[in-house]
DNA sequence: CAAGGTCATGTTAGCGCTATCGTCAGCGCT
DNA sequence: AGCGCTGACGATAGCGCTAACATGACCTTG
């Protein structure tokens, strides 16, 4: 029994009721796709009463554009791909907000992605992120495999990173330096007296901005006692909350006794130690001291409060998206690297 | 590079050099663009041989997948639409962890929008995102305007809606009861002897869940106190920070000096006015009681320890992801709705 | 009043991929 | 030899949309 009796053709049917399409709601209206097409992008190109009578078929239908298709015809997605490290650290939550918030208006969409401070999961990101053709690619930090570094220069998306610094970045660059803010922490510690001060943090292998605050912290010692060993302690061990903080005042504690200043690489193991001393007595800061890095609002009316820096967590967030935008309509922004800084906030903790 | 040399027929040419694709993948490794698309979702199907030519190919090539093409052609997105109020509150940060850590391993993305607490927001948001054709919908709360009801019913796509609980989802359900847990807070406080409570929270017209909070605040003050005249106070002028709950301890102090208990209707307010009881002498729980809603770890460190309801936080998101998956292979799940439930934490400030 | 211009709309040809079907070699079995 | 089957791969026809060009009605203008 051969096939041949194909003759009438029976066209190539794909599978499953689509939803409401392009055509449908042109059909509906009386003119063609491309008009409803204009009536969606360029409703000034068509005459009002089309365009009214495009909009209620529309309306009648439930007519809903198929982006993908859109993208794919148009070669704009209208994404901006995040890479962010962590979801739960509420800093990047605010840097979010700051970008989504000027994003959003534009018509942007955010796709998120956290790399869990993984740098072999951020490159598996960015495959899959990349997939999509982005508009615009969000990126937490400047340090980069240079399979990441090869794929994201590849695909010619304008790039911007964030939260750090470095003079050789991918393509934009909105941050501060965590390296010369905790070198400024250091060195305000030791302009109010600290002799004997410990760097705590998560030296984690994909935390490269824990990193560079230690390279600021080691070379602000270098400096002020020069000669002098570092004192250290990795709490990569550490998840990132309150209570392990605790648990690190009294580890470090113990394990370099004559320290007067505990350097921490972020607010929140600060707090958690300004927490765990008051429950447990423990003077701050005339036994010891306590710096923090973040500033976040707890920071602040915590008692004593803690002596931190300042970052520009939500205005990081909104410079990047300007950038961003400035980029996606092809304009090379005048100054594609802006320095947000950071402050030093002295309270009582130190 | 030219693809094909038009000479005579000079055809039509879309704009912008683009991305390495599918066709040029074929072409190096000397086989169809059907055999690539195999390799690359059912390698099973392809001999080793022509496999490995072709991985190789694709790794020279730098091949990146376009995902509007492949979601065009098969009707299928791999993105996950999810919606939150905002980003800022760090409790939303926990769910979506919960979320992306489950969907991640089966290649599915994250389109994250935030409504503000916005019911029109909420409404073009959706819009926008359908038109991605998201395989599945992750929505906060279960109470939506009548259009978002209306489009996502219409579009077909699985969805979830979570931390509230009502009798009529959309679909399926993950979370649990507002009402319940804040009626068994009041209890609780009944029960340790308050007698005159008061509820603050943001009973903004978009924040549905602070709403039904109140709705329980006022059944157990109906069942407990009969014929009494419910203390509330809306601080939807305030923002959701730890400074405006101390300013809140001290506003609403003034308004009802005879209320014992401050029922906030979230951790944020509660642990706010903690700190600034502490820094102004007022004595928690003698002079006033605290109660909050949500456990974060800071009101199980602070003194004294908040007294509030934990919430499944973590556990929404992966169960939320859970259900998402079985609707999205087609399975309709035995146990379509979930009440994850909740937990009263009795500590000293109540 | 014909040549030229403008505006609103339609027609055509893809964008890069996958679903579907077709083909063809190789196999075991009667 | 002939049959049906399987496995590996290719050819074709879209998915729903937009860019680029085409058309045709209606104005100007000299």
């Amino acid at each position: 029994m051969s096939r041949q009796d194909g003759a009438m053709t029976s066209p190539r049917r794909r599978s499953a009721t689509r939803s409401v399409t392009l055509q449908d709601v042109a059909e509906l209206a009386g003119v063609s796709a491309q008009t409803v097409s204009r009536v969606l992008r360029v409703p000034d190109e068509v005459s009002p009463h089309t365009r009214e009578k495009v909009e209620t078929a529309i309306r009648d239908a439930g007519y809903v554009p198929n982006l993908s298709a859109r993208n794919l015809a148009s070669n704009r997605s209208k994404i901006v791909a995040t890479v962010i490290p962590s979801l739960s650290a509420s800093i990047f939550s605010e840097t979010l907000t700051g970008l989504s918030s000027v994003l959003a208006p534009e018509g942007y969409q955010l796709l998120l992605g956290y790399t869990d401070y993984d740098d072999k999961r951020e490159e598996e990101l960015i495959r899959s992120l990349l997939g999509r053709r982005p508009d615009g690619f969000f990126m937490t930090g400047t340090l980069h495999s240079p399979a990441v570094v090869r794929m994201l220069t590849a695909s010619g998306v304008p790039v911007v990173e964030t939260w750090d610094w470095t003079d050789t970045p991918l393509d934009t660059l909105v941050g501060f330096s965590n390296e010369e803010a905790m070198y400024a922490m250091v060195s305000s510690l030791h302009e109010a007296g600290y002799r004997r001060p410990c760097f705590v943090g998560r030296l984690h292998k994909g935390d490269h901005r824990s990193r560079r605050r230690l390279d600021g912290y080691l070379r602000a010692v270098a400096d002020h006692w020069p000669g002098a060993e570092p004192r250290v302690f990795d709490a990569s061990e550490y998840p990132l909350t309150l209570e392990a903080g605790g648990r690190l005042l009294e580890v470090v504690r113990r394990l370099h006794p004559e320290c007067d200043v505990l350097v921490f690489a972020t607010d929140v193991f600060a707090n958690g130690a300004l927490l765990a001393a008051a429950e447990r007595g423990i003077a701050v800061p005339d036994e010891i001291a306590v710096s923090g890095f973040g500033d976040f609002e707890l920071s602040r009316l915590i008692r004593p409060g803690l002596t931190t820096v300042a970052l520009p967590n939500t205005t990081i967030g909104q410079e990047a998206a300007r950038m961003l935008l400035r980029r996606m309509r092809g304009e090379k922004p005048a100054r594609p690297h802006v320095d947000l800084g950071f402050e030093i906030r002295r309270r009582a903790s130190a």
